[in-house]
RNA sequence: GGGAGUGUGGCGGAAUUGGUAGACGCGCCGGACUUAAAAUCCGUCGAGCGAUUUAGCUCGUGAGGGUUCAAGUCCCUCCACUCCCA
């Protein structure tokens, strides 16, 4: 596909975007062309792509990130925005330690290694990033302030150590935090199923966040619907009650957290979680081993517990509002750690509790009834709707919903009651048991506990002295000089913090750092943070709807409060980019996939071992299916301007992209048709003035302005295939009309056609724009204004229903009345052959569109 | 089970928020150019009936019902799929 040409003159028409990229890439580069302006009166806009993890490898994920990020930046650009587009790296993590592992490399120089590689792959997409801003989060230069931000919050005392069950990784060799754990109990990471340990951890206090984190939702009035769900549904807030349940011989009172007070009378046992001090008090052998292989399977496989086991404990407690004895089991679906590790049983109306009741043949009894006059049901599930109180005494008759408050303030007077909220949301478990971290900057010491280094005395950088050998896991244990300290207090032996921050902790600060990042003596500037933040435009992945965005939410709450920022939220808008799939071939005998190089023909696609029909499904992008395309082959084939808009046309950017060759060339033949108009302006002397005619100069201005409008429209709402389709439509507009222009419209129409397509494919772009005779560059220019007298037409077709049917179209000027409008229509000979002899009802106008007639 | 979302040609997807459904592209088919092919350019393509010189008509946005002069769009019921939480 290249050709030879000589120096900024290219003396064949065909398209040659390797040479044009090269090119201005380099320029770019030298003339500083993407640098932030720091100090501009402009409105800033920051437009931000969650920074990459180093893996080694630009995955299609990555490009269709950055390509929407960046048309987002270029675009604020050219409408006068001071932009600030920055990039990162995500850079501690368990890959860089795997290799170490696997292949003894010094997860440091894997690292930088995979940066430098994948910033060279990322520079062949022509971004509009200002380098000078980049940094690792595994730079000393950053993670000394990770490590000060820790101990800021340490002393506003939100981090804290405790010893719990946490979530073990065990192909990763370390804890997790719960939001790390999916909904089947595996590692978001290995994939591996999380097992239950007794650990001393550090966290971070976000429950203490819990209600400002829902609350301050509705601020985010952009982000996708689903991403706010997630997160509500996350932090899980239900209103509710503590009711404090007596035990029979035992001086400590059950309390239980419930957010149905209304079945108190409903209660027919109380569950316990399996680590609930109250199990304590069971003796007997018998309850112990019980207890014991209850504990084992809860280690086993928590998550795959769905058949409610558990055993009565022979305890008894003693309903508040009317002193009945219950039985106290223990129960594997209590979560420990939720409200007060413990239920109180109702299964005529939840039902979990109907399902374990029902197994252990504990008694049912239904307290709320669907009808008014109160009759009991046969139940063979759980009643969970609002109905009418039975069973209960004075509150019977009550709706459910009266019973509730009623009961509660029933309970309070008796002092057995209190209102309470829990949260679903647990503490930030932030301890990794790894290498490759933010060492935690805390030394241990017997006498002193756990001590805070002095700010002075930071970063607590990496230990060097440290073998990396194959099959060894690595540990800050391993340097002894750097892991034996005097404790900074006392003086006498300590130790330091063996455990480095999890990776999520680097990320949920970055964004504050790009405004300042090349900053010696602090992590940012209050100034800068209040004049940048918060990002305007943030584009990543939704598989980080919880995970990286509470914790940013999170932190970044917090540091305002420590009165770094007046920033509340960190994202203004977010997009959340859909995957990029591929074409998979799956042998639906035996699962496999097949590689599409092993097939012979891809329409009809045979496993070639058994020729059975494979079956064909877009999929994400993935070795193990074989349908991985590498962004570095298709820029080299067909050049970034061509895959940034086959990315951007191909589906909307929320949505599954699926990678289809022929739709790349067709996006590689729009680029080459423009070049062609481009060079045919400049080398084809027939355009002159007898072909001159008005009428198509005028319809094609109208075409551009309308182009402008809605290209506009499209971006600011993150339609960027229709804003595509515009240009295509502008640029089909300008092919047939090409002939009949004046010269000098002919070059503003072809400048306005360059600016609106700069900011999806800049290289092309800034090519015509230098042969045009521009100086400066085309991303510098303005983006065009909208002439409103242009959009103006003299005439439109008229729509002309009857009873709702399209009958006939007619042309009518536009500034006809509705009168003159019906009478048009009614003269037309295809309405009277419609409406004949019969009577007409009623006209319904729509101005400049359609005409109804009711007959 | 609860919540959120999606459903439109052969395919990806549009539709001014109630006003001509299928923009734009891919693909297919036909034509031009060529010794031929590729590339390029031009044209057709929702379905059915009908005409066969530009006609014309009916149906059609997952299914059924409703509101309205007018429904892909609003309301109700149902079906299928996807995601999140159980």
């Amino acid at each position: 596909m290249s050709n030879t040409s000589s120096n900024n003159n290219y003396p064949n028409k065909v398209y040659d975007p390797l040479q044009i990229e090269k090119k201005w890439q380099e320029k770019w580069k030298v003339n500083n062309l993407y640098k932030t302006n720091e100090n501009s009166n402009k409105e800033k806009f920051y437009a931000l792509s969650m920074f990459p993890y180093p893996s080694g490898n630009l995955h299609m994920g990555h490009v269709r990130n950055y390509v929407i990020t960046d048309l987002v930046a270029r675009y604020q650009k050219l409408k006068g925005k001071n932009v600030l587009h920055p990039m990162g790296w995500d850079a501690f993590g368990l890959p860089a330690e795997n290799a170490a592992i696997e292949r003894g490399i010094d997860p440091n120089k894997w690292t930088r290694d995979n940066i430098k590689h994948m910033k060279n792959q990322l520079k062949l997409l022509g971004l509009s990033v200002d380098w000078e801003k980049e940094f690792a989060t595994c730079d000393k230069s950053y993670y000394i302030w990770t490590q000060k931000l820790f101990l800021d919050l340490f002393n506003s005392g939100l981090v804290y150590q405790k010893k719990s069950e946490v979530n073990w990784d065990p192909i990763d060799n370390t804890v997790l935090a719960n939001e790390q754990v999916d909904s089947e109990g595996k590692s978001w990471r290995s994939g591996a199923l999380v097992e239950k340990k007794k650990l001393k951890q550090w966290y971070l206090k976000i429950t203490h966040y819990a209600e400002e984190l829902i609350n301050d939702l509705k601020i985010l009035e952009s982000w996708p619907e689903r991403v706010k769900t997630m997160q509500e549904n996350w932090v899980g807030k239900s209103i509710g009650a503590n009711i404090s349940f007596k035990i029979k011989d035992n001086k400590k009172d059950l309390v239980v957290f419930t957010t149905r007070p209304d079945t108190l009378y409903g209660v027919t046992y109380i569950a316990i979680s399996a680590n609930h001090e109250l199990t304590e008090v069971l003796k007997s052998e018998d309850l112990k081993n019980k207890l014991n292989s209850l504990k084992n399977d809860l280690n086993k496989a928590k998550y795959l517990d769905q058949e409610k086991n558990g055993f009565d404990t022979g305890l008894k407690a003693l309903n508040p509002i009317n002193n009945t004895e219950i039985p106290i089991w223990i129960a594997t679906y209590v979560i420990d750690g939720y409200g007060t590790g413990s239920v109180m049983g109702v299964p005529a109306h939840d039902q979990r509790d109907f399902e374990f009741a029902s197994k252990n043949k504990i008694n049912i009894k239904q307290v709320i009834s669907k009808s008014k006059d109160g009759n009991e049901e046969n139940l063979t599930e759980s009643f969970e709707e609002n109905g009418y109180m039975i069973n209960s005494n004075e509150f019977n008759g009550l709706t459910n919903t009266d019973a509730k408050n009623a009961i509660i303030e029933f309970g309070i007077n008796k002092f057995w009651a209190e209102k309470k909220i829990e949260y679903r949301l647990r503490d930030w478990l932030i301890s990794r048991q790894r290498y490759w971290g933010c060492p935690i900057p805390i030394i241990s010491c017997e006498k002193c506990g756990s001590v805070p280094i002095d700010q002075n005395d930071l970063p607590v950088v990496l230990p060097n002295n440290i073998s990396f050998e194959p099959n060894k896991i690595n540990s800050l244990k391993d340097d002894k000089e750097w892991f034996n300290v005097k404790c900074p207090k006392c003086g006498t032996n300590a130790k330091r913090e063996t455990d480095t921050m999890d990776t999520f902790m680097c990320s949920s600060w970055y964004f504050l750092r790009y405004p300042c990042s090349n900053l010696q003596d602090k992590p940012f500037e209050k100034e800068k943070i209040n004049k940048w933040l918060p990002v305007d435009q943030y584009v990543g992945g939704v598989e980080h709807a919880i995970l990286h965005l509470l914790y940013a939410r999170f932190l970044t709450k917090a540091l305002r409060d420590k009165n770094l920022f007046n920033i509340d939220e960190p994202f203004k808008n977010l997009l959340t980019q859909g995957m990029v799939q591929a074409a998979a071939y799956k042998n639906p005998k035996t699962g496999k996939y097949i590689s599409p190089k092993e097939i012979k023909n891809l329409e009809n696609p045979l496993d070639p071992t058994d020729n059975t029909k494979l079956e064909i499904s877009y999929e994400k992008m993935s070795k193990s299916k074989y349908n991985g395309i590498d962004p570095e082959t298709v820029i080299e084939k067909y050049g970034a301007d061509t895959a940034r808009m086959f990315i951007l046309f191909k589906a909307p950017p929320e949505k599954d992209l699926e990678w289809g060759d022929s739709d790349v060339e067709g996006q590689y033949r729009f680029l080459s048709r423009i070049w062609k108009l481009y060079k045919e302006d400049y080398t084809d002397k027939s355009f002159n003035k007898e072909n001159f005619i008005e009428q198509k100069e005028l319809d094609l201005k109208r075409n551009m302005n309308i182009a402008i409008k809605e290209i506009s429209k499209d971006i600011s709402n993150n339609q960027f295939n229709t804003g595509i389709s515009e240009l295509m439509k502008l640029y089909n507009s300008i092919t047939q009309n090409n002939k009949n222009l004046s010269s000098n419209f002919r070059r503003e129409v072809l400048k306005t056609f360059c600016i609106l397509l700069a900011p999806f494919a800049p290289h092309i772009t800034e090519e015509i724009w230098e042969e045009m005779g521009y100086k400066d560059s085309v991303h510098n220019q303005n983006w065009p204004e909208i002439d409103k007298k242009a959009l103006v037409q003299e005439s439109y077709e008229l729509v002309i229903q009857i009873n709702g049917k399209v009958r006939d179209k007619v042309f009518i000027k536009s500034n006809s009345s509705d009168d003159e409008i019906k009478e048009i229509s009614l003269n037309r000979a295809n309405v009277k052959k419609w409406i004949a002899d019969k009577e007409i009802k009623k006209f319904i106008v729509i101005k400049g569109k359609i005409i109804n007639l009711v007959v």
